[in-house]
RNA sequence: GGUGAGGUGGCUGAGUGGUCGAAAGCAGCGCUUUGCUAAAGCGCCGUACCCCAAAAGGGUACCGAGGGUUCGAAUCCCUCCCUCACCGCCA
């Protein structure tokens, strides 16, 4: 959520960086100050009605005590007491457009992002490794799961209905040893703290992080809108630490989950539909840092380089790029993608996105930071997938077949998977 | 699911209708004094929002959340959330 204070104080500021998005999402900025001003006035009436109640009620109180009549006062203050009433209405009503307004205002580009419209404006940041070369015909991955029996759509469609992925076997290994060797080289290498949260959680958490109120129809949800199954770890990691005030000496905070996510998908239909590239329930490892502000860009460059680290690891072959200012997410101010090479699509494949949120999200989950005067600040959200699991599987077995048709092993996983190869 | 007890400022903990935004203690900050790693005394010490060009200053709200009663609510009533204890049920 944007500051109230900025958009009143910066306006035309605000304007241009919103209109980079190309969303029309300057045009909300008015009907804000709009709304501002007149909550603020009304606001000030109120409080100078609360006050004469407030004052005449003592009196009230200390002409009681006396025993003397106080029945002139309490009519006055009766009469206040109505003219409040309806004032409060009507605050309540200003504030809550207000709120609703702000909640659906996107946050602010970094000044340094691209500008562009769509995706094809992104720019190639960096790449790693080479494409590999096969001297055999080259498989996708929906045809290698088939011949080695990695995973059963028909089956898991009986189950759930299409968008639904069933690992088997050395599949079912493979994605195991996949999670697992993550969250080991991100505890152990790069000093993240492991947690393993709920998958359900709470509306206000979905608020917190963006997902609502703009998003419903792309999440799951029970109970009347009440909880949701959570799209990403980012939801319940991210929101872990809300409404309070940390010391400065514990920034920044880093984790690392493993969860399932579940994404209704909605309109996407036909679109990377082929095997377990778009799922509605899928694993996935996630990255985040609750930072302060001060150093929020210089982690989110090592936060990027630590998701990197899982794809170097493995071998693989991807690409950095920075999303432009029309193709940023929501609540995002910066964000990297990184992109794996698939060999069987002849495509470089999203598997994850670290961006960088600065204090959009903490201002809706009221997250701070007491600093060294004593102040207490927003602090800076950041969140990386340390990788989307279907889709590094994907590109992973891919970019390893053999000639025969079985798949190698990339050494640093063979602890996890517990053999060299799937044939 | 049932029953009971609770939710007050960073912490502990008073406060059952009126100078209560809230006693006291602890922790923290500042000053003074004495001095071998400390003690004593005094003062300060919540957050958000609004008014003010700004500072100074003033005001409102907040005692789990939301409603209600009342001239006036931390205090009374209702609903919800949460915590603890025991019972029931169940992986």
């Amino acid at each position: 959520m944007l500051d109230i204070r900025l958009i009143r104080e910066q306006p035309d500021l605000v304007k241009s960086r919103l209109a980079t998005r190309s969303g029309g999402e300057q045009l909300k900025i008015d009907e804000v100050l709009t709304v501002d001003a007149e909550r603020r006035r009304l606001e000030t009436v109120l409080q100078q009605c609360n006050a004469d109640r407030k004052r005449l009620s003592k009196e009230i109180g200390g002409a009681r005590r006396r025993g003397e009549n106080s029945a002139e006062l309490e009519e006055r203050v009766r009469q206040i007491g109505d003219a409040t009433t309806e004032l409060v209405r009507q605050a309540t009503v200003a504030e809550e457009r207000q709120r609703d307004l702000l909640l659906n205002i996107p946050n602010l580009p970094h000044a340094d992002a691209p500008v562009g419209t769509t995706a094809a404006d992104n720019p190639v940041v960096r790449s790693w490794g080479e494409k590999p070369q096969f001297d055999h015909p080259v498989l996708d991955h929906v045809a290698l799961g088939a011949k080695l029996k990695l995973f059963d759509a028909e089956r898991a469609t009986k189950l759930s209905g299409s968008g639904f992925i069933c690992f088997t076997g050395p599949g079912a290994r493979l994605e195991r040893a996949l999670i697992q060797f993550m969250l080991d080289l991100h505890t152990q290498e790069h000093g993240y703290l492991e947690v393993s949260p709920p998958f359900l959680v709470r509306r206000d958490c979905m608020v917190g992080t963006t997902q609502l109120p703009k998003f419903e129809d792309d999440m799951y949800g029970f109970e009347d809108g009440a909880m949701f199954l959570a799209p990403t770890a980012e939801v319940p990691v991210t929101n872990l630490y809300r409404e309070e005030i940390l010391p400065a000496a514990d920034l920044p905070k880093k984790f690392t989950a493993y969860t399932p996510c579940f994404r209704r998908e909605a309109g996407s239909a036909g679109r990377e539909t082929r095997g377990i590239i778009r799922v509605h329930q899928f694993d996935k490892v996630e990255l985040v840092k609750i930072t302060a502000p001060e150093s929020s860009y210089a982690e989110h460059e090592a936060l990027t380089a630590d998701a990197e680290r899982v794809l170097q690891s493995l071998g693989l072959h991807y690409r950095v790029i920075e999303l432009c200012t029309g193709d940023l997410g929501f609540g995002s101010a910066k964000t990297y993608d990184l992109e794996v090479w698939s060999p069987g699509q002849n495509a470089y494949l999203e598997v994850s996105s670290c961006s960088n949120f600065e204090e959009y999200q903490a201002r809706r989950m009221n997250l701070r930071f007491k600093d060294a005067e004593g102040k207490n600040r927003f602090c800076h959200t950041l969140n990386g997938s340390g990788t989307a699991l279907p889709r590094l599987f994907a590109a992973l077995i891919e970019a390893n077949q053999q000639a025969d048709g079985s798949v190698r092993i990339p050494e640093k996983l063979q602890p996890y998977f517990g053999a060299a190869e799937i044939c």
